[in-house]
DNA sequence: AAGAATTTGACATTATTTTAACAGTCTTAT
DNA sequence: ATAAGACTGTTAAAATAATGTCAAATTCTT
């Protein structure tokens, strides 16, 4: 299939107007134009019509986007009519709060399984989860069709392990870890780099201050 | 002081330098060239030459950039030489885990509070910060010269959460909450929307798939 | 049913960001 | 001390991205 290649920039917009689009749904609104949707999210009309435009026509002139048929649009576009089968590797503080954490189960996100090098937590059960030995891993990838891996451990450890989930055929790594990992083309990696973030919002609070 | 107004995406990259710089720092290297660092990071030299000049001439013709000096200069442009003083709203899963999270206080970030509204939780330490009721907030904000405001609480209370805290005096707001806050100017909100993440990396990996 | 009002999708324009090029400065080797 | 080589800072060009505009399609009003 030969889609356009379209910018990360637009893919980054993508989930914020599911966000939307989700909750005007809920409110029982049946269509918006492009004009209403910059009036509440703050982005001009232009830009919204032509992000969408990238991946086909969705509304209709004179009347504008039917609320729901643009979020389900939205939600395949991003790939949310299709279940994701996750692990995670690094049982600690943030991994076990990712695993808790609903929404992600809702969106079609399932944790099956929780990894970690500690033989302290094997066995113990995050919400309902098992942590498992490392040793493990390869077939559990394997057998029960896992495409996305949490690593959510130590910098140290990173490239190693995704090396090896690389070599399981996982598909994606959605990275908590610090580092910048090398990968092969095929694989996509998602970066959280919190504290890039938190660095972020300590320089613009610094530029504000010194602004005034 | 009138800075030149610099974008965020350059500001979005400081970070990432300041960890490269920092690995190479304790590797004992003392200069780098901004080709040598474009090697590593793999970024365009010029990219690079370009994002520091907007703060200055820090490097040297012939020589290239002391690897020490713009470690601790970029530090500073961060605003890591400061020492913040956080709190944290929502002592669930993910706010824990932020609290015992210690590579931020390495940076300055020194959490101070912890605040949620289950009463059942007050008085338990977490790294021995105890939560406290909502209600000692305002005082403690005060009294403790807070600046930044972590948000792990649920969408529907991060709105008004976040202007109590405003008006409490908070500077900064990293927003954990799946929602886009509304503050006034000069306050600052820097967004860590997981669920915007993963499914970024979703699409990426149907893309891939279909590509092929 | 006809004209006015909406609103999209496409395209043109403008703005921003990234990359390239190079003059000029500093380092290093002899 | 001097010349050759190594780099930056800066300006220019190219590439991307965002915004503005408008014809054409559709809906709404009367």
């Amino acid at each position: 299939m030969l889609e356009k290649d379209i910018s990360q920039a637009v893919i980054s917009r993508l989930p914020r107007y599911f966000r939307y689009l989700g909750e005007l749904k809920d409110e029982g609104t049946e269509r918006v134009s492009s004009q209403e949707l910059s009036d509440i999210m703050q982005v001009t009309a232009s830009q919204i019509r032509q992000d969408l435009n990238n991946f086909g026509g969705f509304g209709q002139q004179g009347y504008g986007y039917n609320v729901e048929f643009l979020y389900e649009e939205i939600g395949k576009i991003l790939g949310l009519d299709q279940k994701h089968n996750l692990i995670i590797i690094g049982a600690g503080n943030l991994g076990q709060a990712l695993v808790n954490y609903v929404d992600f189960e809702r969106r079609g996100f399932l944790f099956k399984g929780v990894f970690d090098v500690n033989p302290a937590l094997y066995g113990k059960k995050i919400r309902g989860i098992e942590v498992q030995c490392m040793d493990h891993m390869g077939q559990f990838v394997r057998e029960n069709n896992i495409d996305i891996a949490v690593l959510t451990v130590p910098k140290t450890e990173a490239a190693e392990i995704a090396e090896r989930l690389i070599s399981y055929g996982i598909k994606g790594i959605w990275n908590f870890a610090h580092v910048d990992l090398k990968v092969p083309e095929g694989i996509q990696v998602e970066n959280v780099h919190l504290s890039d973030s938190l660095m972020k919002l300590s320089y613009n609070i610094n530029r504000f201050q010194k602004e005034k």
